[in-house]
DNA sequence: CCCGAGTGAGAACGATCGTTCTCACTTGAG
DNA sequence: CTCAAGTGAGAACGATCGTTCTCACTCGGG
């Protein structure tokens, strides 16, 4: 078992902990624990909690991104695409320790005083934004659609978190869908918008 | 100047503090600093610092409340108060210490660890909701479009919060138009969207 | 005046945090 | 074998936290 293996382990273990009980609220000596790893070890591999921190976020964007990626590239359509976002939402409010965004949740708590971890939050929104703006751009929609499924998103994701009411995903979709089809009919109005309602009833 | 005074400042400056910095990231003594007030009186007002963490939320409730509801009774029509969440959001996301929704923010921090904190934050976003609601009825659109205005919202704070950009606020109000209006032409399907248009027209 | 209750300023306390150090032990090279 | 380098387990350190205590002082009622 080589360092990158340890360094796995912390940052799987520390990213549990961080996630459910906050950072602040976990200690090195918890996350030893949690890893079964020696506290030097732990500091050799990461000099500083800051930099498990980083880490743990670094490896969650590729994560959200990943499982995120999977769930559009099984729609096939752009359209689909758009609202696989709200079906990966909806799996992921359904998990037992769903406790919100976690970059949302770094940004609330560490945001403020450490500016490393708000730029890491805000690259990881802004990304999102951009996968989102490029499949908007591919139905033809205005730009503006990429924005207002984002707010849905995001929207989501806290009502999810702070309710603890998974349909917010739900809710999500059903004005996302009207968005994008009031966008559709608004770029191309001469087709009418049958193909967009019975797509609509196969899915809500 | 009797206790109540002193409770509203220890309130007011925790309420800073905790805003813009986090909860944790707040001792008591820079609080004491800030109310200009000793650590005795402090204490004997407060008995520990949850119970200022939990007044200074409660006090914030209120005035979220407030400024809310001044927005809406400025508008004349139930279209009008919910479209006025949106420009109560974007005056908002204009100051200059704004940092997101302190209740979010107070339960990614203490959420997890604290159900009291929990409580108060989820008991705010339900009246909020309950708000909306109402409104939605009032206005004879399907209960859905309260919860999908109330995403925008959510969405538009931690968005606004995390980029740094108040046109969060500008989004949501556009998707937010074109939601309801879709709503009303659903519900009233005999009347031409003219009106909607043109009062979208004269808002957008 | 006296006296007791309450106050402000801040030291002190115990807990906990992030981080480093100690020390006995393992292990691979010579 | 010997020895140097690295490790695990955990004590130790300094800082900081929430909270309490000390002590000199104030001040209103007798």
């Amino acid at each position: 078992m080589d360092n990158d293996d340890y360094r796995q382990r912390v940052i799987a273990a520390a990213d549990r902990l961080y996630y459910t009980k906050g950072f602040s609220a976990v200690g090195m000596d918890q996350l030893r624990d949690a890893a079964g790893i020696s506290l030097r070890r732990l500091y050799q591999l990461f000099p500083s909690k800051n930099d498990v921190v980083t880490a743990v976020l670094q490896n969650r964007r590729k994560i959200w991104a990943d499982g995120l990626t999977e769930y559009m590239d099984a729609a096939p359509t752009p359209r689909g695409k758009l609202l696989a976002v709200y079906d990966f939402l909806a799996d992921w409010f359904c998990e037992d320790d769903f406790r919100g965004c976690g970059f949302i949740n770094a940004f609330a708590e560490l945001g403020a005083v450490n500016s490393e971890i708000a730029a890491i939050a805000r690259e990881h929104k802004m990304s999102f934004q951009r996968h989102m703006a490029r499949l908007v751009a591919e139905i033809g929609a205005a730009p503006s659609l990429a924005h207002h499924l984002m707010l849905l998103a995001e929207g989501a994701q806290t009502t999810a978190a702070l309710t603890g009411d998974p349909s917010a995903a739900h809710h999500a979709r059903q004005a996302a869908e009207i968005l994008i089809d009031t966008a559709l009919a608004k770029e191309h109005p001469n087709t009418n918008g049958e193909d967009a309602e019975t797509h609509l009833a196969n899915h809500g």
